[in-house]
DNA sequence: TTGTGTTTTACGACCTCC
DNA sequence: GGAGGTCGTAAAACACAA
């Protein structure tokens, strides 16, 4: 399974579907308690500069390179990883936090299926890199009542709602489309498993993101040629503006998100 | 506090590929 | 036919100025 040079991607299919995203307990309003029992591995992310994912799950031959993925068509240098601070300290204090217990939750992948990585799994609250950043869970708590409770008549298509995930998950999100923008099949199952997420949601967490990457890109193209006092036009096939990002099967699939990443987590 | 603009999840429509 | 892709959009969450 991988991404051609001209960006078709070849999966294999190892895995099944998502079937029951919606009975699944996972998406039941209870997913968004299951959030405090991330791990924001503060460690992990000092240690950014050599990411790896964590063991057990890169099994995945082309994640299975130590560092040097990261050298990637869409490397961004991967000191720029080091401008994300650990994050306060875990508190028990966080009064985001709502009690919890594991029982109430059946993750994606059962516990001991190898796949969930203990220090993911573990009871830590969310890292905020952003200590303005409001507790992802106060709207939880301002409502008191689970959003897709069937027993209140809410359903996930009837009644549209979204959570808001962890900046753990995020993170781990981030660092995988980082590495690659087009996730596969067996990443995505690894990365839902461990971050208590459905593949669907991992999927479709990857599209908005190049779809973001896509409009910044196209919001910086726009700038680029408005600040062009002199518009010369680039030479035919030329990827001004792209850097060695560009891709020649289509401009708008990689950009310098190293820049995007950046500025999210700046603190 | 409130109004407003932006960002983030999530979905449907439609397309291509196998 | 089913998978995942883009594109457009809804709506919640968020940021921030007034």
């Amino acid at each position: 399974m991988a991404v051609d040079p001209l960006g078709k991607i070849y999966v294999g299919y190892l895995l099944d579907k998502d079937t029951n995203m919606y009975s699944n307990p996972v998406r039941h309003p209870g997913l968004n308690l299951n959030h405090q029992n991330y791990v924001p591995a503060p460690p992990q992310y000092s240690d950014f500069a050599s990411y790896h994912h964590v063991p057990g799950i890169n099994s995945d031959p082309h994640h299975g390179q130590p560092g040097g993925t990261w050298g990637s068509p869409y490397a961004p240098g991967r000191e720029d990883w080091h401008s994300y601070p650990p994050g306060p300290p875990p508190s028990s204090a966080n009064p985001g936090q709502i009690g919890f217990s594991p029982t109430d939750f059946n993750p994606v992948q059962p516990p001991g299926s190898g796949l969930m990585p203990p220090a993911i799994n573990s009871s830590v609250p969310p890292l905020s890199p952003n200590t303005q950043r409001r507790n992802p869970y106060d709207w939880m708590r301002r409502s008191g009542v689970p959003v897709n409770n069937p027993t209140n008549g809410k359903t996930r298509t009837k009644d549209k709602y979204r959570v808001v995930y962890t900046d753990h998950q995020r993170l781990e999100l981030e660092k995988e489309f980082h590495y690659s923008r087009y996730i596969t099949i067996r990443r995505k199952a690894e990365l839902a498993a461990s971050l208590s997420l459905t593949e669907r949601q991992v999927k479709i967490w990857f599209q908005n993101r190049r779809a973001k990457e896509r409009k910044v890109n196209k919001k910086k193209m726009q700038q680029q040629q408005a600040s062009t006092t002199t518009p010369t036009p680039p030479a035919v096939g030329s990827t001004v503006g792209m850097g060695p990002l560009c891709n020649s099967n289509n401009g708008n699939m990689v950009s310098p998100s190293a820049l995007t990443i950046k500025e999210e987590y700046l603190p």
